[in-house]
DNA sequence: GACACAAAAGAACGATCGTACTATTTGTTG
DNA sequence: CAACAAATAGTACGATCGTTCTTTTGTGTC
């Protein structure tokens, strides 16, 4: 682990918390260089581009959301202990971020802005969405679901309820969100 | 009807397609003069400030979404038909628009930005979501409904519905989305 | 057609944007 | 400690940002 590695979590750290209060495309150079006390130059060199780092940025979070909730999840056993954990893990993890979970707001930021950042999205969206379906039907294998479950259909809804949370959640503040997500979930299950 | 009036009322409808894709706050007033094909100043007298701008645009919106979305589902018969002319209408007032549903998006991107942007989104969304639970409200009198449904449960999940499509449709391009929605709702009515 | 007022354009402001180049500092290795 | 490479800072670039002020153009009224 070299110095220049220590900087760039460092900085990944910092402009991820940016990203989730301001959206990628507001994590500046300037801004996050100040953030950071480094010089723009400095920062910069890190990355030869924006359009890099705001990739960077999203890498580090993948990793980040790895460890925070798929990992924990996966050591619950199969089925629905599972998908609890997971819907637990994804609102600590949506809590831990001033504007909640960076994948929900740059997905919405980038939907009609092609480029390299869209595409990394859209691919961590359907690798969510993939890796949902497959805990869906290890509960299906668990016999915790009926054996006709449509895993596909699980996923959407279940993915749902976190997008609704979300807005819930963080814009209205709602109190009552908690419960009805959990409400909501009960009937899926 | 001035043509001041008549010019703020296409300033507007170009600002609320941009904000669609880009978000509002990249709403640039250059970028929208030249989408107009106006000057700068021209455009700025119109609102003073971006924040004005930017607000104008959300009231445009929600003026449109009456039109397209609230006042047609009121013309159905209460219960059922009326909330399944909802989902339809919300479906092609996002169609309609590059990035999808303009709240969708300037929720997500003001969720950490205090101000009257961010203001009048909380409110707005309050306001949408109460209106869902009327609309409920309504299925239960017209006894379509059982008598001990909980309204706010079923406009919290009805909207988690429309946010998951949103996405879903949008970014990811599903050919299923359209489909598992229905599969939803028909299971949560 | 002259006058008054509204609407739009023009020009300029300091600030910040992303990026490029050059210098300086820091760390590692012989 | 010298030498070299990696990391960071400094400076500058044209472009664009939101906003202000001044000037021109357009519209409606006596």
């Amino acid at each position: 682990m070299t110095k220049g590695d220590n900087t760039k979590i460092y900085i990944l750290a910092a402009g991820l918390e940016m990203a989730s209060e301001l959206g990628l495309e507001d994590v500046t150079i300037g801004a996050l260089a100040k953030r950071t006390e480094m010089s723009k130059s400095g920062l910069f060199a890190h990355f030869q581009s924006k359009e890099n780092l705001q990739i960077a940025i999203l890498e580090h979070a993948v990793e980040l959301f790895k460890e925070t909730v798929i990992v924990p999840a996966l050591q619950k056993t199969d089925g629905i202990p599972r998908i609890i954990a997971l819907l637990d893990n994804w609102t600590y993890w949506g809590s831990k971020l001033p504007g909640g979970c960076i994948f929900v707001i740059a997905s919405n930021e980038f939907i009609d802005r092609p480029g390299k950042v869209r595409d990394f999205l859209l691919n961590q969206q359907m690798n969510w969405h993939q890796f949902l379906c497959r805990v869906a039907q290890s509960a299906v294998d668990a016999d915790d679901f009926r054996i006709d479950s449509d895993c596909d259909q699980f996923a959407f809804e279940l993915y749902s309820l976190m997008l609704g949370f979300h807005l819930y959640h963080k814009l209205m503040q709602s109190k009552d969100c908690t419960q009805h997500q959990q409400t909501a979930l009960a009937r899926l299950l």
